[in-house]
DNA sequence: CCCGTAATAT
DNA sequence: TATATTACGG
């Protein structure tokens, strides 16, 4: 019934994060290679993302230590420490030659479900006028996660919602389990299908979102954690060490399996059929700028962030030819 | 410049 | 296949 609908909505956004729960969530999805090759320098300006090839603006911002190869690779071959050591000098010059290193390329992004979440709940906290993919990599805090893989991510979960209000009543067949599955671990909030109204009164709009990079983040976290304490409502560290591997799941038709999550399957409000093109669009040029905390802290580098406690692990040279991947997997399942 | 979309590439 | 990249219009 919709009541049983309705109140399934309720309580998932009665769920969802707050802004202190969801921003200080940090998470370290960035492997060695990959800071070394965007050559994560701290004469960049002091950018929360730590990511964009781009790195002119002789702006003379803070400094942003950052700590490239401060990743802990689970298994794999640790961090070769001290392989590099200066490297921007000369990138200076700017010589016809172009540093090979500058030009890897990064490994793929696996979309897990809980990096999905994260998408999902960040869409949803941002609401959707703010729902851009810039705005979006902000507050999902995911070092390493640049704007182009919200964007990409962001268009098809789109379509997904699209395709999601095509069906009202049916078809069985309205969804490709293939494409799906992904997007169907993670709930869609009610107003994602329908804009026409906001959830009432709690939406806000934080004015920037403090985003800081690897250490730092933690830093912060681990701050945000003790605050957290106090609530009632956070995840304990806990570490589980399965690697989701998006490769292939080998499930021609759904219902070969249950997705990791509990999920117990979605459904769409489907009370109206209809559904507004406006959506998820983009509503006006916000000038929302994070800010970096210049913290210098220190504090245990073992130390994980009790809130949210991700693991990054790389999954490196697959059978198909040394594409590397990069998974991200979390403490725990929903 | 950034975003949204479609097409295309890997 | 899933994700990345590109092209183009707004």
């Amino acid at each position: 019934m919709r009541e049983d609908e309705s109140d399934w909505f309720a309580r998932w956004e009665e769920e969802l994060p707050s802004p202190e729960e969801l921003i200080p969530l940090s998470q370290s999805l960035i492997s060695p290679d990959l800071a070394l090759a965007f050559d994560i320098r701290t004469s960049n300006h002091g950018n929360g993302n730590s990511n964009q090839p781009h790195h002119h603006h002789p702006h003379h911002h803070q400094t942003t230590p950052q700590t490239p190869s401060q990743l802990q690779l689970p298994s794999s071959q640790a961090n070769s420490s001290a392989e590099f050591a200066a490297d921007s000098a000369d990138l200076g010059s700017g010589a016809a030659g172009d540093e090979p290193a500058r030009t890897l390329k990064r490994p793929r992004l696996v979309w897990t479900p809980q990096l999905h979440k994260r998408f999902v709940d960040a869409v949803a906290h941002l609401g959707i006028k703010n729902a851009v993919p810039k705005t979006i990599m902000q507050l999902m805090s995911v070092d390493g996660l640049t704007r182009e893989n919200v964007a990409s991510h962001l268009q098809k979960y789109r379509l997904y919602l699209k395709r999601m209000q095509g069906l009202s009543s049916g078809g069985g067949a309205g969804s490709d389990p293939a494409t799906d599955r992904l997007f169907a671990s993670s709930p869609v909030p009610a107003h994602f299908l329908h804009p026409n109204r906001v959830p009432s009164s709690d939406h806000f709009m934080p004015s920037f979102v403090p985003i800081a990079t690897l250490q730092q983040q933690q830093q912060m976290a681990a701050a945000a954690a003790a605050a957290a304490a106090a609530n009632p409502h956070l995840q304990p560290p806990q570490f589980h060490h399965r690697q989701i591997s998006a490769a292939h799941f080998g499930s021609p038709t759904n219902g070969g399996f249950s997705s990791p999550t509990t999920n117990g399957g979605f459904s769409s409000p489907t009370t109206n059929g209809k559904f507004d093109p406006s959506f998820l669009a983009r509503q006006t040029q916000q000038q929302q700028q994070q800010q970096q905390q210049p913290f210098h802290r220190m504090t245990t580098p073992s130390l994980h962030s009790p809130v949210g406690n991700y693991a990054e692990d790389l999954e490196s040279a697959n059978a198909n030819g040394g594409r590397t991947v990069l998974t991200l997997f979390p403490t725990r399942d929903d």
